[in-house]
DNA sequence: TCTGAAAGTTAAATTTG
DNA sequence: CAAATTTAACTTTCAGA
C-alpha cells in the first residue's frame, strides 16, 4: 500500500485522537469525508493502523510505580524464551515483554503499587521459572514517548 | 475516583477498542447509554483514560526492524539526563525512551527500516551529546503486550 | 447514580459527476 | 476523488426516579 502524504496527516490526527468523528477527520486533512472515511478503512485493512485504544494510566489505578526486570535464560532455546514468557506475560502486573539480543534475553515491564509487589513478582514468578538463570531490577524514573508514526524511514 | 467493577469493564472494552459507540459500549456494559457516556466522561476527567490513540505498526511504514539503545551518561544528574533526553527523543526513530535506575541511565527504543539506520542513530545522534559515556545496541526480537490494564494492584 | 426519551448530530452507503 | 443525497445510527442533554 502506498502511503501518501494525507494519510500520514491522518494517522497523525488518529494518533493524537483516535475518537474524533470522521467529519473533523475530514476537515482537519483537506478531503471529503467519503475519501477520508475510505483512506482510514484502507489504512487498517493494510495493517498500518493495528487498532484503535484507549490508554490508561497505570498510577490513576494504584499502581503508581513501574519497573524493568532484565532476565537471563539458560539453555537459550526459541521454546524456553517462548515458555517464560507463557508463563508471566499474564500476571496482572505485567504491561510487555521484549524478547533481545544480547546479555539480557527478555525485559519485563511492570506497573504495581510499591516496591513489595516487584518482589514478590520477580521473587515468585519470574525466579519459578526453571530456565530463568539471573535477573536484574532497575526502577523506572521517566518515561517519554517519541515522535507521532507517520511515515517510514527518514 | 472509585473504581467500581463496571469501570473496569468500560476500561476493558475501550482499551480493546476505542472506536466502538456509546451505544454498544454500553450494551456490553449493561447500563443504560446515558450513564455508559458520563462515566467514560469521569474516566477521563479523573486521568485514569490520558488518551484515545490509534495504533500504528512501524514495519507496515517500511520500519520493520527494532532495537533497544542502553546509554550510560556522565556525570549523572538531573540535567544532563533531561539534555540527553532533549536531544534524542524527537528523532522520528524513537519509539519512546525510558529513564532507569541502574547501570543504564537511559534506554532508547527506535524503530528503523535497517540495522544502517541504528548504525546512524546510535553513532551519529546518540554519541554525538557530550555526556554519552558509553552505548551498548540489542536487536528486539519480539515484543508482548501484557493483560489488559483494568484495575489497581490485585 | 441511574434511566428513558427527545432533539440534534453524524455515519455509512449510494449515486453521479 | 468529490459532492450530494438519503436512511439509519449515534451522541448528548435533561427531567424524573
Amino acid at each position: 500500500m502506498t502511503i501518501l502524504p494525507v494519510d500520514r496527516a491522518i494517522l497523525a490526527a488518529l494518533q493524537e485522537n483516535s475518537r474524533i468523528s470522521n467529519r473533523e477527520l475530514a476537515a482537519r486533512v483537506g478531503l471529503a469525508e467519503s475519501t477520508t472515511h475510505e483512506r482510514v478503512r484502507r489504512l487498517v485493512d493494510a495493517g498500518v493502523i493495528t487498532r484503535f485504544t484507549a490508554e490508561v494510566d497505570p498510577a490513576a489505578l494504584g499502581r503508581p510505580m513501574q519497573a524493568l526486570i532484565a532476565v537471563q535464560l539458560r539453555p537459550q532455546s526459541a521454546e524456553v524464551v517462548t515458555r517464560f514468557l507463557d508463563a508471566v506475560v499474564d500476571d496482572p502486573c505485567v504491561l510487555d515483554a521484549t524478547v533481545l539480543s544480547g546479555e539480557t534475553d527478555v525485559l519485563i515491564r511492570v506497573a504495581v503499587a510499591s516496591s513489595e509487589d516487584i518482589r514478590t513478582f520477580a521473587w515468585q514468578k519470574v525466579t519459578s521459572v526453571p530456565s530463568v538463570r539471573s535477573i536484574q531490577t532497575h526502577i523506572v524514573y521517566e518515561h517519554r514517548r517519541g515522535p507521532t508514526l507517520t511515515a517510514g524511514a527518514q
